[in-house]
DNA sequence: ACGATATTTCGACAAATGTTGAAATATGAA
DNA sequence: TTCATATTTCAACATTTGTCGAAATATCGT
């Protein structure tokens, strides 16, 4: 990952809002959420929340499909890996303390306990 | 680490001059470098500079203590990481994926090479 | 086609950000 | 003390950011 596209996620991430929307995704898998879902469990207007969406889409960290009405989106795990890979290898001045940092979608549990 | 510091540690580095001038801290490492020093490396206006220094310290990024006329500035690993925690814990759902995303400053090579 | 739902677009706005130049402060050397 | 060096403070300024309300667009159900 180039220092461009490291400030970009990072900048996509350093606002509570979109920090927040980005967990939430995370929280949510691969398959995403719809913007109104979304919306409705963080409790913000909808034109608010496309302006972030916006941001995270840009920086990479998110996708979006159309389904219907809705429009879903989801978290880009291997982004956000390759921003863990950028800090962790700066983070220790170019000789990687950790070998592999990688960020995967958690288990699919939601499909067997909802 | 509380979610507030995770986004004033994320917008910290969020900004090309000032994720450069981590870097260059990191680099350094523990014992830090003067503004002046860093104002050279990376061909910042001093002023400026302590714009960006106050930030980093603000973020709880980076420490300074005073050495004669200059004051040195040293990174806070960790600092890092706790966000790199923080990142890696909620990048996988809070099960995290990274047992420990530990960050050191290099082995001090510095010492023995230069 | 019509109405309802879901999301985006647009125009506005206060607030925050990053940079600059000039002046102030602090330390050290002569 | 006086001068030089190192850094900070201050006041500007253009730009970006995050949020809001109202209107537009897109899709679905009837």
């Amino acid at each position: 990952m180039k220092k461009t596209d490291a400030v970009a996620a990072l900048a996509a991430l350093a606002q509570d809002n979109r920090l927040d929307v980005f967990r939430l995704l995370v929280q949510a898998g691969p398959e995403g959420m719809s913007a109104g879902a979304v919306a409705d469990a963080l409790d913000l207007a909808p034109n608010t929340l496309t302006f972030h969406f916006d941001r995270l889409r840009t920086a990479g960290l998110v996708t979006v499909r159309r389904d219907g009405r809705s429009m879903i989106y989801a978290a880009q795990f291997e982004q956000m890996n390759a921003l863990l890979g950028f800090l962790t290898e700066n983070c220790c001045s170019g000789a990687p303390c950790v070998p592999s940092a990688a960020c995967k979608p958690a288990r699919k549990r939601a499909k067997i306990l909802t």
